[in-house]
DNA sequence: TGCCAAAATGTTAGCGCTATCATTAGCAGC
DNA sequence: GCTGCTAATGATAGCGCTAACATTTTGGCA
């Protein structure tokens, strides 16, 4: 198996594999009379070509309507042009509001947005972050911060700029963009605990951030007399259903039930009409709150409190930070905390 | 100009331009003992390698740790295992239910989502179309049917699967998976006149496919005896907040409003909880409709009668469709009518 | 054993672009 | 006229992979 003797060579010139009808930038050049290589430049650094020739590219490159190969480009440069971000899902989710964040902020340099959904799974994210790397895009933008080991280890031998989105707890691997969950969940319990509740509930996914928020909630709780947490965490996604579910289990189980904390506004808001319909006062006979402060918790009536939290600025903020780690401008720091905020409205 | 030296041949090599980081197929093939194709073999096509070759390759890779260049190998193939997706908007849409269709089922063939929103700007489509062309993407979503001639133009000369999603109306750039909209507006409209109502309104976005629904709607209006049709078009995108104010304007104008259908749940949702706040009674003072049947539309009080749309499957369909027809499998048709139907609650 | 088709593996030449360095043109200053 | 600089343009060699074709090995069977 070591030793092969070679083959002999070919005589016959091979046919050309490309795809005939698009046009190349060869083709570009010999119209407009120049080098394959100035063609580029008009394209790519049009500073660096004298107008009058500029010009007659430009005019060539419409008449043969040339459309430049950007795969060939990122081979030969090395640079893609292209951020992978992954979420968690896409399922009418708090996430959109930070995908439009990165799509518009990366759009504004000219860069393009590749998109994965892990559905929670660590493994799915460790397949489409192999699978980004592989497409070596530019720069990577993950939710949350827990990775499998595998994953971080990619992504520290990949030496392009990685964010991690939605949570501020611990090193990161390479820059954070978020708020500390726990903080916020911690200060979710504080106001509550402020209004007199005494018998709590956490109703959130089995995810770490939500995790995180329970587990602020809970040292409020400790750290207050008297003060019961009771924690519901759902295998499901976030859901107007599951909070209705949540709620008429809870209610079952604990009847002095005095207020309760939902991890994501979906399933507050899933609560709070599942309360109008039995005729349950909010938030007099039970306080209800939420996370995220998505534009229907305002609307409710009654309207709902919650926690806000930058979902948006979020997408925008991971962009900014890539498109200029990428130009090379340097950056005072790459932890960006953007905090949260109690919204105070009717329901708790 | 036209008659150029040629310069001399340099002497010196040059030095490698590649990521001296990164793993290359060489590396592997060198350490299994195999030949590059061999590798590249066991990655694309592994039934054609011995079992006990592919195992040594196996081996070699996971050692070395490589990641295989999809960039390079993209060029070589001209094939790019990318799909692009346009949609008008990722604002808490309904969008998100295709694009996770979409994205779930190219997953599910490891194809990768390439997104990009219009803004509902046509220009704004022309650019990314260019985009993604340039990347050679295998195949391209559009949400509706209305695009520049500039863009029809590229999507033709392309050669690749375009699928046009969310709309029926007319012959389509290439394969057509949606519904239609005029027929939906024209469904819902017969349904609120069969229940009685005379004066009705329609509220949506200034955009192809809310216009569509408002022709339906009118033409069901016209058929009719005494019936009058209020419309309202909304430049901005669709929210709860614009829903109630939109509720705020048409009943200031056009107190006798019998029946308002809007051509987004949200819109509907928001004008929902003012009628609330007001006191007015839905449906007996008024009935309001929306349009998607989204999530929320079940569980207000009082329930939301509503259109229902098959957003996640069509982006399951497009992809699907994708998938198929670059795998070389003949399709029955190019244009999926999904339908729509009407769902009948408490609010109108 | 020898023959032949099928399976396994290999060699070569690009894919279409850009990095690198080389060359030429243009021009100021002495 | 010559030097030395900058601006403009060009020739070449890859980037890392796969298509196309070539060759070798394998295994069944006469």
């Amino acid at each position: 198996m070591s030793t092969r003797p070679s083959a002999a060579a070919p005589v016959t010139p091979r046919t050309r594999r490309s795809n005939a009808s698009s046009r190349r930038m060869e083709d570009v050049a010999q119209l407009a009379q120049v080098s394959l290589i100035t063609v580029s430049r008009v394209i790519n650094q049009p500073e660096k070509v004298s107008p009058s020739t500029r010009k007659r590219v430009e005019q060539a490159i419409r008449t043969v309507g040339y459309v430049p190969n950007l795969v060939a480009g990122s081979l030969a440069s090395n640079k893609s042009k292209i951020v992978a971000a992954l979420v968690p899902t896409l399922d009418r989710s708090v996430f959109s509001g930070t995908l439009r964040g990165l799509s518009d902020r990366l759009a504004l340099d000219g860069y393009q947005l590749l998109l994965g959904s892990t559905g929670y799974s660590q493994h799915v994210e460790e397949q489409l972050v192999t699978a980004f790397l592989g497409r070596r895009v530019d720069a990577l933008v993950l939710t949350g911060v827990s990775h499998s080991p595998k994953t971080r280890r990619m992504l520290k031998d990949a030496g392009i700029p990685v964010v991690e989105t939605w949570e501020m707890a611990g090193r990161g691997l390479d820059a954070l963009v978020g708020f500390s969950n726990r903080d916020a969940g911690k200060a979710m319990g504080e106001y509550l605990i402020s209004r007199g509740h005494r018998v709590l509930a956490y109703v959130g996914g089995q995810e770490p951030r939500s995790e995180a928020r329970l587990q602020g909630f809970e040292q409020a709780a400790q750290r207050a007399q008297h003060v019961t947490v009771h924690a519901l965490m759902l295998n499901q996604s976030a859901s107007y259903a599951a909070g209705r579910q949540a709620l008429v289990e809870l209610l079952a189980s604990h009847p002095r039930l005095d207020a309760l904390f939902f991890s994501n506004d979906a399933l507050a808001v899933g609560a709070l009409m599942e309360c109008q319909r039995r005729g349950i006062r909010v938030p007099h006979d039970l306080a209800i709150a939420g996370f995220a402060n998505l534009d229907i918790a305002e609307e409710m009536v009654p309207a709902l409190t919650t926690v806000q939290v930058e979902a948006t600025a979020m997408g925008t903020c991971a962009a900014d930070l890539i498109v200029k780690r990428l130009s090379g401008v340097p950056l005072p720091s790459n932890r960006i905390d953007l905090g949260f905020s109690i919204v105070v409205r009717d329901s708790a």
